[in-house]
DNA sequence: TGTCTGGGTTAGAATTGTTCCAAGTATTGA
DNA sequence: TCAATACTTGGAACAATTCTAACCCAGACA
């Protein structure tokens, strides 16, 4: 983990109150390591590796903290559970409907879409469905290319 | 109801094996009656008002069945319960984070979006978050009114 | 040093939203 | 008419998340 962000992470949720716990600590490396868009019940999987009394509970009050400090980001793409990321940057998200893996995608730089007067918009949130491109050949839907392999 | 509206649903449900049941008809016409996205608990209050022994499995069997055969949408706009919109243009949606309404937006004609080579798109979802022009006044905190119903 | 305060962690219970199930009902086709 | 099949129902089961109560620990202060 870049010692700088870690710095940040501690400072931004001081700010708000929260500490910086070995347990926010680890759950936060765990979404660095693997930036996989994990679930909750997945950061507990990996986070027990290190911290094998690590309990759910507080994984998600760890993830709820770096949630509120805007460290993380909660991606809601499917019903089920949710998925953290930490890519903060502004940026959509690809989800194969096949494998499930999630994949970041950047944003046009001027959506231009038209909204109802007065409103004041906080974040975007872009989800992509589709077939990633391992499998988007698997099952022959309309007309497309065929790769070998 | 509009009659064409009624008749293609019909037949759309009918294409995949489905019958366009009283029940069936009722959640549609709940959906096009107001149209504010209602999550399926609401869909069901509103059909038990002119049908009351609608249960709740039926009222998700009914949406289901009209998700399906592509007669309405399911937004997932955050975590929690899942709501449905019987508009079936490409669209998006606004939503107060402060009234929790749901408005539907229009989508910018060309996305231009950078996706990862090979990937094949289903469908875009784009979610709005933010306040709406009746709760953007408001300071942070509770403000506006969740209608009833 | 002891103790007070307040956030943090834990296991497990509770809650929420959804799906599954078994039994009975309605509709369709032979 | 009878059989096959889809549909509806209430309630059970389930998954994801939140809540609760007990305990833990760091820092402030006496």
């Amino acid at each position: 983990m870049d010692l700088r962000d870690e710095l940040r992470v501690d400072e931004r949720l001081a700010r708000r109150g929260f500490r910086f716990t070995p347990q926010r600590q680890q759950v936060y490396a765990v979404l660095l390591q693997q930036r996989d868009h994990p679930t909750a019940e997945r950061v507990f999987i990996r986070a027990k590796r290190k911290m094998p009394e690590i309990s759910m509970a507080t994984v998600y009050n760890c993830l709820d903290a770096l949630v509120k400090c805007e460290v993380a980001r909660l991606v809601a793409l499917e019903r089920g559970a949710a998925r953290f990321c930490p890519n903060m940057r502004p940026h959509g998200h690809f989800y194969c409907t096949v494998c499930e893996r999630v994949f970041d995608v950047d944003l046009p730089a001027a959506p231009g879409i038209a909204l109802p007067p007065g409103c004041r918009v906080e974040r975007y949130e872009l989800a992509i469905h589709g077939r990633c491109a391992a499998c988007a050949p698997a099952r022959p839907g309309r007309r497309g290319k065929r790769r070998s392999g």
